[in-house]
DNA sequence: CCCTTTCGATACGTCGGTGTATCCGATACA
DNA sequence: TGTATCGGATACACCGACGTATCGAAAGGG
């Protein structure tokens, strides 16, 4: 991890200086994706010079690496939080109201991940950091889908709870493609919550 | 579009030398990902200089975009195919396997698409383009569903046959994330064949 | 079969980005 | 507050890719 060998104190300069180019990057991968960004760029924006990129990554690789990470921790924590954040027995459309909420939020999250996305599916390395990523959060969708079947059983089509919570996933991952096509978040977010109940509860009407 | 101005003759020559560069492009850009790759790279594999290139693209943006165009167009076209090879008294499960067997097929589109559409994402025209181009699919599979209804009653969830097959390109949009990272193919196939029977048959069975 | 038109190779100047080596100001700890 | 260590700015040499201008060769119409 760049010039940091092995040893010796971390100054409270470098850990913001390390957040400040982290933050930065943020903003230039999303505006241009990451195929077209530059250090130099990097560090225009975050207002130092390359100097102090060198001194804390190794390459724009470990940095990307390290701005998903970071990002992807956050956004799974709410993921949790808004999972547990009733009780036991609460219903699925509430939590998948919720979900929906805090997965459709912010555009250029989802631009930076997709670009991850596009880079890990041709590294071997990151595409299995980021399968255990998600399998981690297909474990938390799940355990709440059991919590919850006693009031709503699940299609059976789907086999168990686990792949009930990949469906969840794909049908995320679907809405999210659309929506970085047409921009239209409402839209995207109406359609999700329809896609997931459709998925996920009787579907005893039809037509 | 490069040195061909407005008239002229067209050689074969140029023809040829125009789909070796589009055909070596593919592979390059797979390899690789867009962002990665140079005229120079896409160039050398196809056995040409950069004149040969400059007097048939502009930039690499726009070769990019012939070859998405190019290869969609096929897949578009084996799809309508494959929608269309029965009668239209057949069943859904039927064309969603014959769908399924077309659409994950090789790898490498699957990675230039996804490229595209992260390319997209950030370009108001690209992606107007590619959402008609998503729309026109959406349409031949809604047609489908419309004839087969009479045999299975679509849930009521998703509202008409249009969204109905908003929901099936979703569905094939979340496998393809998920195929690009665990690259098992066999798994996709069957999957998707279970999401989309879950979304356009009555799951009776319930768990 | 020639002659015009078109195509693509080559050569050149340029530029932006890279990575490193060095130095000075900032920082933390005694 | 003094001082040793750390962090980031600056300067430098380098390289790969870019786009253009020019020229010889291929193609195809007459």
């Amino acid at each position: 991890m760049a010039v940091r060998a092995t040893t010796g104190r971390v100054t409270r300069r470098r850990v913001r200086t390390r957040a400040n180019l982290l933050e930065a990057a943020f903003g230039v991968f999303a505006a241009k994706g990451f195929g077209r960004v530059s250090i130099e760029e990097v560090c225009e924006a975050a207002g130092y010079s390359r100097g102090a990129f060198y001194s804390n990554f190794d390459s724009l690789d470990e940095l990307f690496f390290a701005l998903y990470r970071q990002r992807a921790d956050l956004i799974a924590e709410q993921v949790s939080g808004a999972l547990a954040s009733d009780g036991p027995d609460l219903d699925v459309p509430g939590a998948v109201d919720r979900v929906t909420e805090v997965l459709l939020l912010d555009r250029d999250w989802l631009l930076v991940k997709t670009d991850f996305l596009v880079h890990a599916a041709r590294d071997r390395a990151v595409s299995r950091s980021l399968l255990e990523h998600r399998a981690r959060l297909r474990r938390a969708i799940a355990g709440r889908l059991v919590r919850a079947r006693g009031h709503t059983p699940l299609p059976a089509v789907l086999g168990d709870a686990e792949g009930a919570a990949h469906a969840v996933v794909a049908a995320y991952d679907g809405v999210t493609t659309q929506l970085l096509l047409d921009r239209d978040v409402e839209h995207a977010r109406d359609w999700l919550r329809q896609l997931l109940t459709a998925l996920l509860t009787d579907g005893s009407t039809r037509q």
